[in-house]
Order: C-alpha cells, then structure tokens, then sequence
RNA sequence: GCGGAAGUGGUGAAAUGGCAAACACACCAGCCUUAGGAGCUGGCGCCGCGAGGCUUGCGGGUUCAAGUCCCGCCUUCCGCACCA
C-alpha cells in the first residue's frame, strides 16, 4: 500500500520537507562578494509593503524573479537574490487605531506572517541580507543621508502650497496626486495647504535624470517616455515686460520668443505677486481674482485642470514689449499656473491654440507674424501653429525663420539685459515632509536662539518614541509626546524642540537595495565596496505602477549618493522588467470586486510549484495575467505527470550515471532529439526573452513525448544512459520554475547535493537537429501539400521531390511554372500562370 | 488632444516574413476502477454530409509569401494633458 501511495504526487507530503530543509541551510541562498572570478548577478523584485498577505501580484513577480536567480545560480553567477520589507507607512497607524495595537508590533508580526508564505512558495532569498525599513538600524541611515543632503543644500524647508490629503491627514508629493486625488484613496481629493515643508532638490539633477533615461536600454521604452514626460524638459526664453507706470517687472516664459511681435496681451496666474498689488489698488478686481482661484482650484481639485472654460479678467495696467516698445493689455487668466515657468505668459493669438481661444472670447487684438515657409502655400487658418515659418510683421526680424529668430531674439534680449535663453522643468522639488507617526523622524531641531540645528551625527538615530496614541487629529502624533519634542539644542544647550514631522515612505525605498549588499553594518549605510561589488543591479523586476514614484526617486538618490563618494555607479538597475497585472474576470483583484485570490489557497489545494508555474504559463510575464483556477489544477496535473514518469524510471535509470547516452533507434533517437531542443529553447529565453510562458509550454511537451513513447521505455529500447540523460535533464529544466518537485525528484534519482549546484544542461547541436523534416509545398502561395525531405537536403532536391508530388503535379497540370521558390528547411513554393 | 501598448478559437495563449491556432483550460465521445479535485485514448477555429472553401479588428499596399512589414481607419487598455 505504501509504496503505490507514493506514485501519486502529493505536495502536501514533499513540499514542507524541502521548506524545512532549505529553512536549515542558509548558506543555500547565500551571497557574499566572491573573488574567485565567478561573475555576480544581482537580481532584485521591488520589497512589499508588509500588509500581512501576499497577493497574486506579489506571487507572480516573486515566481519571475527567483526563476531567474535559480537559473543564474546554476549558470554558475554568484546570485544576490535579497528581500525586505518597506515597513513604514499609514496602515500601521489606521490599524493601531482599529485594534489598539502599537504599529511596530502589527508590522513585525505582519513580516513574520508574509516571510512565511514566502518559505512556503520556496522562494530562495538570502534572509542574512534581510532588511526592514521601520527598524532604527535602517531607518537611522536615512536620517544621515538627510543630513548629508542638508549640508549639501540638497534638503531644505520653505513654504509652500502642498497637497493635503484629509484622510491620510497629512501632505503628500506631486507624484503621489493622482488626476488629484490621493494615490491610496482614490475617492479623496486633494486639498491644497499652505505649510512649511522639507524638500529634497530633486531639480538639481533634472538634467542628468533625463539625459540618463536615453542610456538605460535595458529598461522598458514605456517607463521612459513617462519618467520625460514627467521630468517635463521645455526650451524658451525668458523676456521681461516692463509695466507702465509700476517698477515691477513682469517676467513672462515662452518657448516661441519669435512669435512675440504677435503678442498683443499679457497674462498673469491669478497667485502672481503683482495681482495682489494691482488688487490691493481695486477692490472690484480683488473679488473677480477670487474668483479665478477658486475656479482654478476647482479643477484642480477634480483633476480635470484640462477641461477648465477659459476665464479672465482685465486689469488696468499695461504691459511694454521690450522689442517693440508695444503696450498691451495686462489680463489675469484662470488657466495660467502660478507654479510652472514665470507664472505670466505673452498671448500670441495668431499662433497659439489657447491664447487665439482667449483671444475670441474677449475680442483681444490677433496679430499674425509667421507667414509658411513655402510661399506657394495657402493663406494659413488661425491659429497657424507652426515652427517651419518665416516671420512677418516683426520689425528688423522679418523674414528670418522661426528658428534662426528664436537665436537673434535671445541674443538681443541677453544684450539688452531684459531677458535671456531658459530651460524649464516641470518636475518639482520633492516633498518628503509627513505629519505622521509611522515614518523616519526628521533629524533637525528648532532653536530659538540658533534656529534650525542638525541632529548630530553621534546623537542619530532619533528614535521613534514606541508608547504613542495615534488618533486622526491634525499635526503628528509626535507633537504631542513631550519627551520627544523637548530636547536640548546640540548648538547653545538651551531648550529646543524636536522636528515631528517625519519622512515620506518613498525615502526608504530609494536606496533600500544597497543595504542588502550589507545589512548588518552598524557604522555606514554600507560599504562602498561591497556594493562596488553588487551594482549595479543586472535586473529588477516589479510593476509598471512605480515608474514614475519610486523609480525616479531610486535614480536620484544614487546620483547623490554617487556625488557623495558612496558608489560609482550612475544608474541603480541596468535592466528593469515591469510585469503585467494578475487579473480576475477580466478585473484586477480588489476586496471591494470579490475576486481577490489567495495565494495561500493556492498552495493549499495544489501546492506551491504548481501555483508558481501558473503564474509563468498563464501569460506572458510582460502581459496581464487572467487567473484562472482551473489552469492552476492542470499545472498540478501535468507535475502528477512528471511525478509518475520520473519514479517509475528513476531506480533503473540510475545505472546510467556517468555513461555516454548514445541514443540507438528511433525512439531514442526522437527522445534525445526533443529534449536537446528543449534546453536550448529554455537557455535562449532565460537569456532575454522571457516568454516562461512558452518555456513551460515546451516542458509539457518534452514530457507527453516521454510519456508517448512509456512502451519503449518500457521494453528497454532506450539504453538506460539515454534514460538517465532524459530524467536528470527534465528535472534540471524544472528546476526554476518548480523547485519542491525538482529538489524531490533529484533526490530520487540518487543525488545527495542541492540541485540548485547542479550546472545547468548544456544542448548538443548536434543532437537537437532532425534528420527528416517536413517542407510545406505551395502553388501561389496556397498550401497544397507537405513532402519529407531529408533535413540536408539541397534547394534542387527540395525542388524535384515537390514537383514530382502527385497533388503539386494535379495542381500544375496545363498552367506555366513561371517561377519556383525555394527556401531550405523552410519551404516550397510555385509560381504558376 | 499628445504619447505608448494591444486586438488571433468557447477561454488563457503560440507562431526569427515561410504549414495560423503549439501548450493548456473548458467541452464532447469512449476506456479504466484503488471512485480520485485521479488516470488513459480520441475529438475539438468557422461553413459544409462531403469534396472543398473560409479564417488573425476593418480597408488598402509591399512581397513568390503578411498575424508578423508599410499607409489609413476602428476599438480597448495605460500614461500625460491649458506646462506657455
């Protein structure tokens, strides 16, 4: 009874088996800085909040990942293949005050919880490297990275209009306001606050992040376009328009100084400094300024600034065209953001979208001043928006292109002193203040005497005080801790209170995957050479959602850690995978839908090889994923195939270790065949292409062959040489993608070591090429038939062996052959007339 | 509006310009019995009894040959969006 009980496959009987094992042997994953040559590969998937469960998403990029890295490990790499956790964050505290419980413990406990779904999925991580962001022996390192890029001018507070979102109730970044609306609550609009913040100088390497993004051919064209998009690079001018009767200026940003004899207004953000003086002199316009703000906001607020109905009002002042001497009229618009370029714009109507709209509506004065450059061309419609022009009406600039005009323009502006070339970014400085308790501390003081004061360095970390009452009122719980807020000013001594703001989680995931390359060091963020060793990172793989957030914020924080003397490297990640979605009945999974599927009901009912292979077969890794339950139940039934095969034969196959396979007789022959194919098919993939999908695909297939050809094997007309070769290789090239099985089977076959050590199969060319191929036959270019051929065979033979074929002939008869195209291995086909 | 990706059976999907639908799921028919979430055999794009014809969102084009390349359009998804 025993013994056919273990015919079946039962993962539930193997799988804790190898858990625990491979639980006891940490040098298994392990990684260390290697100077015996071998190279190193390092390969990363994005560190999870710690939520408590793993959900499908995380499976299937874990799945992709450590697929990788056990390939790579077996290639022979050093592999660093870390985890952790990005520990800090609002559902700690939203669950301290739903179950009182203190927000360290809910998170630990939530690690323990998720490292454990992780051991039974048998991901292989290195967990010596392990690191956990909400831990002061992390989070103390971005409390000295703070203080580095204090001194630098890197950090620095100032007062501004920052996004609030009520219910995280606190403020959040540019890049965390989504079609404005808070990025974790979709149903919360963003308000707009007036605080003084920290923020990080992102601006300051704006350049370099775009320049470097054409570099980075190893990430994903998409992520790049929208991290440009986002950088917002635009080349102008900027010209001062003096106003009539005021000593201001109004400095005004446009990328087409050569359209500015056509400029016959300008136009003012309603937040622009000089409304409020022109206000302050006309309380009739003070109320319509109001007005424009409010309606600005409002769109901001719906997240459609886009579709905002064009609204302005005049004001009495008048504007003096520097080039000109022109005065137009001063307008204040509710479409012109206070927060890009100047603020102030010059409205050329002729030959602008928005200005000629503005324009219409309130009868300001068209001036056309490009005429096409082709003077054939038709009278152009307004607005002509063109830069292949000539320009007209534009004084001593007439006839100059747009483009040699835009130069002399610029010129004459730098001489006169009113204006010069300019490059705006739309990208902001980052935001990383948080009003919250569960973040880093800020290592800063308020002096009275001394102002701010540093923390120094030997008085770091500032601990986060770990009795605390979370509630949801305004400013951070930290405020209200007495012993925390109340220090002694490192400075004078005197009494100085504590910064309680701490910072945005991003901070802590900017530079995470360095310290796995030295977690334990308790006196740098890391050693400079150990991560010398590791970076950069050979392939990261999350999802498309942290192109902007995190990936950004990532390649900032090692330019400065570069400039800082850390690290050498530019770039964090040469190679960046971004995975599909795993979907639900065509739906991505969420509580609120119902489809949500647990990754530990999965493993339950079909154990965690046939979980994680799904989530490689179902799609390919770059698409969305459709999870489907019975796909996961046929995975399960295919390794129930393999089981069977390999026990049944892996006893009489183990005389045949060592022994060269040589294949006699067609069944061999064909066995041999197919599996050389398979390892060069699965080799090539892991090598770039990445369909797994099709790579488990072609397992299938090596597998019915074998199974196909049972009465062979049966009889003995394999040579157990050849047997073995065919078991230990199938079980090698599952080995990635389903290790409890592997790691089981192996044993089975007589192997005491880990397979993870075992090389990976090499394909013989040789033994992978058919004898015999079939060659498609066409008669203009419609299938008639297939003929055998023999797999050398010469464009002539091809030619006569499909000629002489019945049906081409039957095909051909009474018609002109005109022409006979032949293409070896591939195909025939016949002209005929 | 701008930029990107995608559109193939009932479903997930496969296909260096060279036999469209590999591999699975579901379904159908049969076999087996230790009755299992098992196993085995066969069938399964559409029309047609059949011979055969048709088929990769739509319309053109290039080519001996197009799911694949080019042009135009439609649809879906994603990102950006008065950014001056």
């Amino acid at each position: 009874m025993a013994e056919e009980k273990e015919l079946r496959y039962d993962p539930a009987a193997i799988e804790p088996k190898w858990q625990e094992r491979w639980a006891a042997d940490p040098a298994l994953y392990a990684a260390e800085p290697d100077a015996h040559g071998k190279p190193k590969y390092y390969v990363l998937e994005m560190l999870p909040y710690p939520s408590g469960q793993l959900h499908m998403g995380h499976v299937r990029n874990y799945s992709i990942g450590d697929a990788l890295a056990r390939h790579m490990w077996m290639r022979g790499y050093n592999v660093l293949h870390p985890m952790g956790w990005d520990a800090f964050g609002l559902p700690a505290e939203n669950a301290a005050l739903k179950n009182n419980t203190p927000p360290r413990e809910w998170t630990l406990s939530n690690i323990a919880a998720m490292k454990r779904q992780m051991q039974r999925l048998g991901l292989g991580y290195d967990w010596a490297t392990e690191v956990t962001t909400c831990l002061p022996e992390y989070y103390r390192w971005n409390q000295w990275f703070f203080l580095r890029m204090y001194e630098r001018g890197l950090a620095y507070r100032k007062k501004s209009k920052v996004n609030w979102c009520p219910q995280c109730a606190t403020v959040l970044a540019n890049e965390q306001v989504i079609d404005g609306r808070c990025w974790r609550h979709e149903d919360q609009i963003v308000e707009q606050r007036d605080l003084v913040q920290w923020f990080f100088r992102i601006t300051a390497y704006a350049q370099e992040l775009l320049d470097g993004l054409d570099k980075l051919d190893g990430w994903p064209e998409k992520v790049r376009t929208m991290q440009r998009n986002w950088i917002g690079r635009s080349e102008g001018t900027e010209v001062d328009f003096s106003v009539e009767g005021r000593s201001e200026k109004i400095r005004v940003f446009t990328t087409r100084v050569d359209t500015i004899f056509g400029a016959t207004s300008v136009q003012l953000a309603p937040e622009h400094p000089l409304v409020a003086a022109l206000a302050v002199e006309d309380a009739a316009l003070c109320a319509q300024v109001d007005q424009l703000i409010a309606e600005q906001k409002a769109a901001r607020e719906t997240g459609d600034i886009g579709g905002i109905e064009k609204h302005g009002v005049p004001t009495r002042a008048f504007a003096i065209n520097p080039y000109n001497g022109e005065k137009v009229p001063v307008w204040i618009a509710n479409y012109i953001l206070a927060d890009y370029g100047t603020g102030a714009i010059m409205s050329v109507p002729a030959h602008d979208e928005r200005d000629f709209e503005f324009a219409t509506k309130y009868g300001i004065l068209i001036r056309r001043v490009i005429a096409p450059a082709d003077p054939a061309a038709e009278e152009p419609v307004l607005p002509f928006v063109s830069e292949d022009g000539i320009l007209i009406n534009s004084g001593a600039y007439n006839g100059l292109t747009c483009e040699a005009a835009q130069k002399k323009l610029q010129e004459v502006a730098a001489a006169g002193g009113f204006g010069e070339a300019k490059v705006t970014f739309r990208i902001k400085d980052w935001g990383v203040s948080r009003q919250r308790y569960w973040g880093t501390p800020i290592p800063m003081i308020h002096c009275e005497r001394d102002g701010l004061v540093p923390v120094p360095d030997d008085q770091l970390p500032v601990v986060l005080p770990p009795q605390i009452e979370i509630t949801q009122q305004g400013g951070s719980p930290l405020s209200r801790v007495p012993d925390f807020v109340n220090v002694i000013c490192p400075r004078c001594g005197g009494a100085a209170l504590r910064e309680t703001d701490t910072m945005d989680t991003f901070v802590d995931s900017s530079w995470y995957f360095y310290r796995y390359t030295d977690a334990k060091n308790a006196s740098a963020p890391f050693d400079s050479r150990r991560a010398g060793y590791w970076f950069p990172i050979d392939q990261y793989i999350g999802g498309v959602e942290h192109a902007i957030l995190h990936l950004i914020y990532s390649r900032f924080w090692t330019k400065v850690m570069r400039d800082l003397g850390l690290i050498v490297n530019d770039e964090p990640a040469t190679r960046l995978f971004t995975q599909g979605m795993v979907i639900k009945d065509g739906a991505k999974m969420s509580k609120s839908k119902g489809n949500v599927v647990s990754p530990d009901d999965m493993v339950a009912r079909y154990g965690a090889d046939a979980t994680r292979m799904y989530a490689l077969f179902a799609a390919p890794p770059d698409r969305d994923l459709d999870w489907q339950e019975d796909g996961v139940a046929g995975v399960s039934r295919f390794l129930g195939r393999v089981w069977r095969l390999v026990t049944k034969y892996a006893a009489a196959a183990q005389a045949g270790r060592g022994a060269e396979a040589v294949a006699q007789g067609a069944a061999a022959q064909q066995l041999q065949r197919k599996l050389h194919q398979t390892i060069a098919k699965i080799t090539l993939d892991f090598e770039g292409r990445w369909h797994f999908n099709t790579c488990v695909a072609a397992i299938m297939e090596l597998v019915n062959e074998m199974q196909g050809a049972d009465a062979q094997l049966a009889a003995g007309e394999v040579s157990v040489p050849v047997l073995y070769e065919l078991l230990r290789n199938l079980i090698l090239l599952l080995a990635p993608f389903a290790p409890f099985i592997a790691a089981e089977l192996w044993e089975e076959l007589g192997e005491k070591s880990a397979i993870l050590r075992a090389p990976w199969p090499v394909s013989n060319p040789a033994l992978a090429k058919e004898d015999e191929i079939e060659i498609p036959v066409q008669v203009n270019g419609k299938l008639v038939t297939v003929v055998r051929v023999s797999a050398e065979a010469d464009t002539k033979t091809i030619e006569s062996t499909a000629l002489s074929d019945e049906k081409v002939q039957s095909r051909a008869a009474g018609k002109t052959v005109a022409k006979v195209i032949v293409v070896p291995r591939k195909l025939v086909n016949l002209v005929v007339k």
